[in-house]
DNA sequence: CGGTGACTTGAGAAGCTTCAATACGAGTGG
DNA sequence: CCACTCGTATTGAAGCTTCTCAAGTCACCG
């Protein structure tokens, strides 16, 4: 009937606790001031959704809306098809990050989404939201300000003028986002592809290109296929602002 | 103590009403399903807030955080000023559209708001959402809805390659936002500068003007001052895709 | 080994920005 | 009513950024 099988055992996995306590949905997944019976129920509301492999949908626009995600491992682009045969890259999401709240509107998803990896998703019924939300004022909040976490976001990132202050603070973003896994945070891995980037950040493929091949010259980044590693953190840092 | 004078009278005036039925707060000021006696405990949390003239603050990056807003009359912009001198403008509000969700996530506004003409705007305290929201689902579901509706209608705006085409969206967005006033959709009054809309769209003040004359030579548009009258609706709706 | 898709590189054209000069419009004071 | 002024808007010319099209390279996979 419906694609996810249950979340139910591995709660004890320590990996994956740890996992949970790194998620923007941990305070409603564990949220203080609710009863532990009510805690069991809203928890076992959470859905496993995935794996989902390399390029396959998670939902596609028009989808009915019924659930917001969270991205456990792996990662997926949101993206609007336009009529042109072009398509624009609204955004990516790495582990922890919760996406899906455009859907909330008109109660179907408006775009597509896409597994870059193998990803694997928790998925949070808007009715089980919903339902909690008015028994746990807690849990109203929580849902609110992750929309508005969200929406920050968004308007932060806007568009910064000049191609290279665009890559560089998505570069620097997604290594903020990425650095959970206890690795070198000057040092990530992008799982998508130079078109994915380019399309997200407004630019052509071919200018990506450039610029990555200029800030290696400039001993900037050392790019090497989907690996990125910064040499000048500083520098990069500098050409925000 | 705070700078409104509550929305008391003035609810019998008509004029008053119908500019209500087209404010997306409507569904919160009157609400259905809820209590007589409710609605109007509700309605008395509103404020009016102004008026503010040309170039007030209404408030400033990092007031504490503490109510939504709606634009009874006039406009508003949302700035952010960035280091560099240069400022981003982020987003306009015309009459019955609402902002300040940002401000949630960190209890703090993120960025400036300037009125751009003589503006009275509606003060909902997010204390009267929370409350009334464990009280009533349906006021629960109508915010959430807004903010997704904020959400989508940010990401659909997205940047659209090339500036004609995004100039053509803004003046055919702020056509239909505006089009409450009973006036010619095809002939809007535009409140911002030309530097507030050339920043808000990302490109050079210059850029813009000479995208005005060009569209006023190619019979699109004419332009006098801050009041632009579409001549060719299709051609500036087929300049978008 | 050949094929396919992703990425890079090159060259010319188009788009946009910058700086500088000019024009316009509303408000002020003579 | 005119002249002055200040902020805003327009116009011009030069230069830089970015795009497009086209060709070439690379890596992976059958």
């Amino acid at each position: 009937m419906n694609p996810f099988s249950i979340y139910t055992a591995k709660t004890d996995d320590s990996k994956l606790r740890r996992a949970c306590l790194e998620c923007d949905l941990v305070d409603m997944c564990f949220p203080k001031g609710v009863a532990t019976s009510d805690r069991l129920h809203m928890k076992s509301k959470v859905f496993r959704a995935g794996p989902y492999y390399h390029g396959e949908l998670v939902f596609r626009k028009g989808d009915r809306f019924f659930a917001i995600y969270a991205v456990r491992e792996g990662s997926v682009k949101n993206v609007f098809s336009e009529r042109n045969g072009r398509e624009r890259i609204i955004g990516f999401n790495f582990p922890g990050e919760v996406f899906g709240f455009e859907a909330i509107a008109n109660g179907v998803y408006p775009n597509d989404c896409v597994a870059l990896e193998t990803t694997t998703l928790c998925a949070l019924p808007f009715d089980a939201v919903q339902e909690f939300s008015l028994r746990y004022p807690h849990i109203f909040s929580e849902f609110i300000r992750l929309m508005s976490r969200e929406m920050l976001s968004q308007t932060e990132c806007g568009l910064a003028a000049g191609a290279k202050k665009r890559l560089a603070a998505f570069l620097l973003s997604a290594s903020m986002r990425l650095k959970n896994k206890n690795t070198d945070p000057d040092c990530i891995t992008l799982s998508m592809t130079r078109q994915d980037i380019a399309y997200h950040l407004g630019i052509a493929p071919e200018t990506l290109s450039r610029l990555f091949a200029d800030m290696e010259k400039n001993h900037v980044l050392a790019v090497q296929g989907k690996s990125v590693q910064f040499l000048n953190r500083k520098r990069l840092e500098a050409l925000i602002d």
